[in-house]
DNA sequence: TACAACCTTAAAATAATCTTAAAAACACCC
DNA sequence: GGGTGTTTTTAAGATTATTTTAAGGTTGTA
């Protein structure tokens, strides 16, 4: 679960990182709007958490900025008491949820369970589910009704792309930037064959889901 | 064993400094409640000793908010000859213990290692327990089937960062964090090194159990 | 049938990790 | 303080896993 953290006040941050770093989130800090803009319009992210008062570019502008970029990622606010009400609630933001400082860390992370469930996945602990197989997202072990085995780090993150949101279709460019960087120039035929990987493997655990092509477009997983 | 030391008499701070340090804890300390309570909240300390009366949030304070920030770590308070009956003992503080100064450095070191003793998982008195071997935490030496071994200071924190939680996958930056600190810029050959030392001296004491590495992202203690 | 998209496989290239040895730092003892 | 043994760090080459590339085969659709 990649989270991008956008806060100026470094002693914060840090400690933001570990907490969020323990809990598993593979955290990008930046200290700054202008970072946390270019940053977030990779989409490599699952989910922002981004301070309002913050240097260069301020966090409403940030959020703006991507959502009219067509950024979807959800977004928490991190707000100075006092400043929701006003400027944040009142204007249609785009943010996901607001959080005013000083918030608890429960908090704070009971609410980035909420955000990043809502997007489709069955979480466990830290397993990934879908009809027969789990995904172990800390040990990057790929479980079937009949074996388990260890995937590579990038079949690791192609299958949890589609897991995180199954039976829709995943382009292959979606694929791409998610995985190898939007500015990427990695060519189809990798993820052809990384696909192949994967097909091979859910054969060897046995399992009843499969991926299947849509020509011209990309893969979805499914039931079979 | 990292520990925080909050204390804002200069000479005493450093005097317990020097003396704790010798002791094997590394040691970071600050001098005010306000450093206090950010370095608490990083959740990287194994146990935390707080002077009360300090300077822009008072010892009482830093710790019922580490406390509702969920930071479990041990806090061991110090205190004025007269203030424990009063304020401390009986509100429900959330410290693991009190010390009235001046007390003896002898008593400091014993209630340390009483209470960062009661942290591990399976401890039998200050033995550390998983598959075939054992961990004895004071005399630093790995046990197995057919034979015991002294460990290093580092290898002995290593191994046991993975006996605390047996067959989960932990970083190479959390290892670091934890053995070297923090903000320390040791190289991952580091581990790998250590790593390799404890292989072997797991294969010397003809253990079952072993380090698997998990490419990408760390390694973990399991049976084979 | 022809073409483009896709699949599969093996080999080459890259990157992470392992292992060793030697240097440096540290602790201990006289 | 100097010598000795231990621990830690550094460095370099070997090993192994992963990723990329490339080439030829297969499939679906116009």
């Amino acid at each position: 679960m990649r989270l991008l953290l956008v806060e100026d006040e470094i002693q914060l941050s840090e400690a933001l990182n570990q907490i969020l770093s323990k809990n598993k989130y593979v955290v990008d800090a930046v200290y700054n709007g202008e970072d946390g803009l270019d940053y977030g319009l990779t989409d490599i992210y699952d989910v922002i958490v981004l301070d309002i008062m913050i240097p260069k570019l301020n966090g409403l502008e940030v959020l703006r900025r991507l959502r009219k970029e067509n950024i979807k990622t959800p977004v928490i606010l991190l707000t100075a008491k006092g400043e929701i009400e006003d400027k944040v609630k009142g204007l249609d933001s785009g943010a996901d949820d607001y959080l005013a400082k000083p918030f608890s860390i429960e908090e704070l992370l009971a609410r980035l369970r909420a955000l990043t469930r809502r997007q489709g996945e069955i979480i466990n602990d830290n397993v990934l589910e879908f009809g027969d197989i789990k995904l172990n997202i800390s040990t990057y072990e790929l479980e079937g009704p009949y074996n388990r085995i260890k995937l590579s780090l990038k079949e690791f993150e192609i299958i949890r792309c589609f897991m995180q949101r199954p039976k829709t279709i995943v382009t292959k460019d979606e694929l791409i930037s998610k995985i190898w960087g939007y500015d990427s120039d990695a060519e189809y035929n990798n993820i052809e064959v990384y696909i192949s990987f994967l097909r091979k493997k859910l054969v060897y655990v046995a399992s009843t889901t499969n991926i299947t092509t849509v020509r011209g477009v990309g893969y979805k997983l499914e039931e079979s």
